[in-house]
DNA sequence: TCTGGGGTCCTAGGACCC
DNA sequence: TCTGGGGTCCTAGGACCC
């Protein structure tokens, strides 16, 4: 049976988010910033059409902004989060099997639905559904690869008069939708490999779909060779049911203000550790190897740069927050140097295992801290109840360094002081 | 003054082994 | 002139994604 993917994707989701709540700002165009309030990360739809551009520095369009009477809201990801479940689970009820890809969007599999249900059919109905249940707004695209279904989510959203509904099975449909796009715009390819193609005279979707993949293979990778095959509709990519276990958990912000005191940097180091440790007690696993970064802006040349990392493997695996702690304050005295402004710090936990246990050297004691399990277990319990937050000394109390969230909204879904009041 | 954060996969090249 | 060959593992860096 001929495979069928449908991919969803939330329309503008972070300021449809914030729209949500907002009914007096239904028109008026919105921007969602990125941490710190550095940059643009997602317009609505009256901000794209004034021109807003993607990922450019706030402080550059912040003119533009307020003549405009653009409204700013700073991220705020447990709302997103919280909406983004609720989207899923209605995809989860109308399909056996649905990948959630990111917070907006999912591929579900509609093979065999054929008979039943029309598939264009289906697509309305499920886009129905959201935006009733959630009034988040979705665009569906139905194809026989993941990668032709992304280009017929593009198509639903470029052109309105699909009602935001694509349904491309047919090749020749295919065709002439690849042959309306320019190749930077496949799943896939990126700015680089775009501009590489371009040189070699491939410009739009059609023509990458007609490359020869034994010499995309050997000119570009194996991935771009997939790519290419899954334009033809030989579907190359499945959907992933079961999330990957994470290699890897990173911890790390930009700071609000340039940091220049050791101390303050050693909290910030602690902070991201502990987050860290908590993310890493989530995924049930015990990491072997713990990497420091600090850094200054590079984005100011003019002033002395430096950055520097380092990583360390502990004696065994570990997931305890205090033996963590100790690693990542060690490595920060060792790279840490005076006389910069610092910019931006992180945490980087690798080498996973599932329990604490190594092969055990004979010889060796497991020096590992005492009831660690049960310690860690009490302090993330308070910590998830929302009745009190405890913390490591080394984190500091009301850091100077945190972000800037200026124009953050209130946790309308996820905090009971701040649910939205109906008059 | 002000430029996000968190991931994955692939490849090339070096170290090391027999 | 001429200095093996094949394999594994690890790491750094590049490219991509949202």
């Amino acid at each position: 049976m001929e495979k069928v993917f449908a991919l969803v994707d939330c329309n503008n989701f972070y300021a449809s988010c914030e729209k949500l709540f907002r009914p007096d700002l239904k028109q008026v165009p919105i921007v969602v910033l990125s941490n710190n309030d550095g940059c643009i990360i997602a317009r609505s739809k009256e901000a794209k059409a004034l021109g807003v551009k993607m990922g450019v520095p706030m402080y550059q369009v912040q003119g533009d902004l307020q003549k405009h009477g653009i409204v700013c809201f700073s991220s705020n990801y447990a709302l997103y989060a919280d909406l983004s479940s609720r989207v899923m689970s209605i995809l989860e009820e109308e399909a056996p099997q649905v990948e959630i890809y990111s917070i907006d969007e999912a591929f579900m599999d509609l093979t065999g639905i054929a008979p039943l249900e029309s598939l264009l059919a289906f697509g309305q109905r499920v886009k129905a559904k959201v935006d009733k249940w959630t009034g988040i707004s979705v665009g569906v695209g139905i194809a026989p690869t993941k990668t032709l279904a992304k280009l017929a989510n593009h198509g639903a959203k470029k052109y309105p008069a699909t009602g935001s509904v694509v349904d491309l099975m047919d090749p020749e449909r295919q065709r002439r939708l690849l042959a309306l796009v320019d190749v930077d715009q496949i799943w896939g390819v990126g700015r680089r490999t775009a501009k590489k193609l371009h040189e070699r005279g491939i410009h739009t979707g059609l023509q990458l779909a007609d490359a020869d993949p034994k010499s995309i293979r050997s000119e570009f990778s194996v991935v771009l060779e997939r790519t290419v095959r899954e334009l033809n509709g030989v579907s190359c990519l499945n959907l992933e049911l079961m999330r990957p276990v994470k290699q890897q958990i990173i911890c790390s912000r930009s700071f609000g203000y340039k940091v220049t005191e050791a101390q303050q940097l050693r909290e910030a180091i602690a902070k991201y550790t502990s987050r860290a440790a908590e993310k890493l007690r989530e995924e049930q696993r015990f990491c072997r190897l713990v990497c420091v970064f600090i850094r200054t802006s590079p984005y100011i040349p003019n002033e002395p740069q430096y950055a520097q990392t380092l990583s360390t493997e502990l004696p065994f695996p570990t997931n305890d927050t205090r033996e963590l702690l100790d690693a990542t304050e060690k490595l920060f005295n060792r790279i840490w140097r005076a006389g910069f402004r610092y910019a931006k710090a992180g945490v980087m936990l690798t080498d996973f295992y599932e329990s604490r246990n190594l092969q055990q050297d004979l010889f060796r004691e497991d020096k590992g801290k005492r009831n660690s399990a049960s310690l860690m277990q009490v302090v993330d319990k308070i910590n998830l109840s929302g009745l009190g937050y405890v913390y490591f000394a080394s984190q500091g109390v009301s850091p100077q360094w945190s972000m800037k969230r200026e124009f953050l909204s209130p946790a309308y879904t996820t905090r009971w002081q701040e649910l939205p009041v109906v008059f």
